[in-house]
DNA sequence: CTATAGATAATCT
DNA sequence: GATTATCTATAGG
């Protein structure tokens, strides 16, 4: 496997949320392997695309394989990769890395010590990476980021999403079986 | 271990 | 004015 997966992206969304499981994601060579992930798409009452385009989410109806990135609860930035046809409307957010690079970086953003909490959820790995508002709507392909695809796709856990009030039973998220650095248990 | 509240501000109605 | 794809600290079993 060679290159960046436009093509995936350009899919539906839920294959492409299965696949980014085990894949490497860093941000100026910070970051690690995607251990949890959930699936967004706009016949979907609790994706933000649901209602069509705002000015916060203008990014999700941008070409596929661009960043989504967005501000929640007043404090916590979210990273999503767009999913789709451009203008469908659909992302994964990326909720949980396993730490591998600039560990050291991490840490000291982060301000912790603990290996097992410093990305284990959607505002903790953006803030570990140094992702932010400055993120939102560029290409995944290129500088500072680096996505790589596992090479095999590794087991796979199956749940409902997490801090959604509304379709809360759709089984679109996704987890690394096993692993110690998902945001909860399934 | 689980449960709950409070922080905090952009975005949307 | 209400809502929100979260995190942390603290209290209780």
């Amino acid at each position: 496997m060679v290159g960046f997966p436009r093509a995936l992206f350009s899919g539906p969304v839920e294959p492409a949320a299965r696949a980014l499981i085990g894949a490497t994601l860093l941000v100026d060579g910070v970051g690690g392997t995607v251990v949890e992930t959930e699936a967004y798409a706009p016949d979907d009452a609790a994706s933000h695309s649901f209602r069509g385009m705002t000015g916060r989410n203008a990014a999700m109806f941008g070409p596929p394989g661009h960043a989504y990135v967005y501000l929640c609860y007043g404090m916590h930035w979210c990273l999503n990769v767009v999913c789709g046809v451009e203008g469908h409307g659909s992302a994964v957010l990326i909720r949980a890395l396993a730490p591998v690079q600039g560990v050291e970086t991490m840490r000291e953003r982060r301000g912790i010590e603990k290996l097992a909490i410093l990305c284990n959820g959607p505002g903790r790995l953006c803030q570990a990476l140094g992702v932010a508002r400055s993120h939102d709507g560029i290409d995944l392909a290129a500088p500072p980021f680096s996505l790589v695809l596992a090479e095999r796709e590794p087991d796979l856990l199956v749940g409902p999403r997490i801090g959604i009030t509304r379709d809360v039973d759709r089984p679109w998220r996704f987890g690394l079986a096993g692993s110690p650095f998902l945001s909860r248990r399934f």
